[in-house]
DNA sequence: CCTGATTTTGCACACCTATGCAAATCCACG
DNA sequence: CGTGGATTTGCATAGGTGTGCAAAATCAGG
């Protein structure tokens, strides 16, 4: 195989400096005379600059460490796709790192020293599941830091959630109109922020609406602990299901038709929450919150992009709005189409 | 912030020369006596090799490119997730690369070019809906390639898949052996490898047992498409349906039940292929053949790290034989449990 | 203690680009 | 043409590691 063209290459190739080629590669200063000469010659000769070397000088990689725990909820996949489209757009590319099941300091240890090895520029934490220190090592590294669909009161961490208590808040005044008067709650795992503002949302709306929950049971966002759940407060005789997410929402579905022999929503009605693809399907056709992926990411991104830019930007909390959308698995109040 | 702990730092600190330190944490040779000095100087400095410069010297970065196209499919992310895993095992990190829906040439080769600019050591192209062309680029750029889930005859080019002409075969079997006379199919797309070989396995067994299928239409592993083929096969009377994917056959099943008011499988038997977590939700219940994933993966991995690290080893061709899953959404042969 | 073979070590350079600094060039104006 | 100021250019070095080569150290054996 062929020796890499060098910058050296170039500028013998254009008779100029080498100083002169990495300056038109790097956007400074240069005549128009001299950039010509040493892009025609670079064209020729079919030189690219050397990511490595370009690092290693400036200590910026162009690379964003994205830590995920779990594609199963498929969420996730959706938005490490359109994550990885915008990097792409941005110049930026994306690194993924995966944390084990049941990850302990040790795990988390090796990621953050594998992501610094890296020198990535920047850092998503793109699941609940991960723990909060994680994203205190990474601050105390010195690299920014935005999390993902995932809050932490008070870190001065940047972060972009949907607006989980206003959306918790929709479903307890919808299924209220809807004239439910025994609702139940599967809650996303209450030790994540946006399980717990889903919750109190939720929940303080119903109060508010002068109704209590029949019951609230933690889901923990996992299939099993979900249908458990949903046995609980089947057995307390509920009307109506809010369900923390959309994946545990198809689990919940399955059991109260499958294993219980319910109809919804004729005799339990069913709201979910993200608005993930598959609740569109006719199997599920499930009434839920939509989270806007799409306006995530992109406030994701730029939020990131500008920390790297400007050390000093101070970090953005995004809080952003979604539609009920409207579907056959909870019963439809009059008067609302 | 505080500069970086170099090699030289460890070295002046063990009272050893640079190179010695570098010979240390490279695995070269190195007495026993300057090998504990060095490793404590490091260990009470905190120091790590930097990767970018050892990467710009070795000419070897430890990054493996991963292309995808689109995740929407379940199969993929899990894919993904597991494939992360297994190269950070194995000392690897997985960079992704997006590429847009309709990609052109134009958009192959910036994701080849940029590749190439990150120097990864190693290409996986997960997708079946990638053209040819970018493998071959890939290959011409000299870099290690392994086909993940998809065969290009003749191209010399490692790959690993499952056995899906023997899939199609096994489903063949089994709806024959379920009293099924008119069999319809929605395929795979056929412009891919394993679309094809699904589809060709499926029609040989069943002409070698004396039938012939009602209609064959291409799925093209798309919703809509699916549905549309779906419409022409039950327009002529099909009583079971092979579908060339889950992704699809959850299309199909939701389009049956739904708009056309038949019973799965009472009217229609339906059997998919990947048995993606998802077909085992009670709402679907889809019998289908099982791509081995976890082996599927790992037999990539391997496959590209022994190129990677002996540049002379032959390209594998590997093909994982799947059981079929029998589940209840096609009737079940008696005697077969 | 000496010799030859073997291992270990240090020196110096390569990898490729970005950038501070000073010299050189350019431009406009008197 | 001369001068001051603004731009452009080249020189030299930094960034941190791996590695060929020759010198030094170690070891075994007589």
């Amino acid at each position: 195989m062929t020796r890499r063209v060098t910058s050296f290459d170039v500028a013998a190739r254009a008779g100029v400096s080498q100083s002169a080629v990495s300056r038109v590669f790097s956007g400074a200063s240069a005549s128009k005379a001299t950039s010509d000469k040493v892009r025609e010659a670079a064209e020729a000769l079919g030189y690219r600059p050397n990511v490595l070397a370009r690092s290693l000088i400036t200590g910026r990689s162009r690379i964003i460490g994205m830590v995920v725990a779990y594609l199963g909820n498929p969420f996730y996949p959706d938005a490490l796709e359109r994550f990885s489209r915008v990097f792409q757009d941005e110049g930026y590319h994306t690194l993924v790192f995966t944390l084990p099941e049941g990850a302990g300091d040790t795990d988390t240890d090796r990621i953050i020293q594998q992501m610094l090895d890296h020198q990535v520029d920047g850092i998503v934490l793109a699941s609940v599941g991960l723990g909060d220190a994680l994203a205190a090592r990474c601050e105390a590294a010195g690299i920014p830091v935005v999390l993902f669909n995932r809050g932490q009161a008070g870190s001065g961490l940047a972060q972009v959630t949907s607006a989980n208590r206003l959306g918790g808040a929709k479903v307890a005044e919808f299924l209220v109109a809807g004239g439910h008067r025994r609702i139940g709650h599967v809650a996303g795992w209450q030790g994540s922020s946006t399980g717990r503002d889903r919750t109190e949302g939720f929940v303080a709306r119903l109060a508010e609406l002068g109704q209590e929950a029949v019951g609230i049971e933690d889901g923990r966002y996992d299939h099993a602990e979900a249908v458990r759940a949903t046995d609980v407060l089947v057995s307390r005789g509920v009307d109506a299901l809010f369900v923390g997410n959309d994946h545990m929402a198809f689990a919940v579905m399955d059991h109260l038709r499958s294993a219980l022999g319910l109809k919804i929503p004729g005799d339990v009605s069913v709201v979910g929450y993200d608005d993930v693809p598959m609740a569109g399907f006719a199997a599920y056709d499930l009434t839920t919150v939509r989270q806007p992926v799409g306006r995530m990411v992109k406030a994701t991104v730029s939020a990131l992009v500008n920390q790297i830019e400007d050390k000093s930007a101070q970090a953005e909390v995004t809080e952003i709005d979604g539609p009920l959308i409207l579907r056959g698995s909870a019963r439809i109040p009059e008067g609302l189409a």
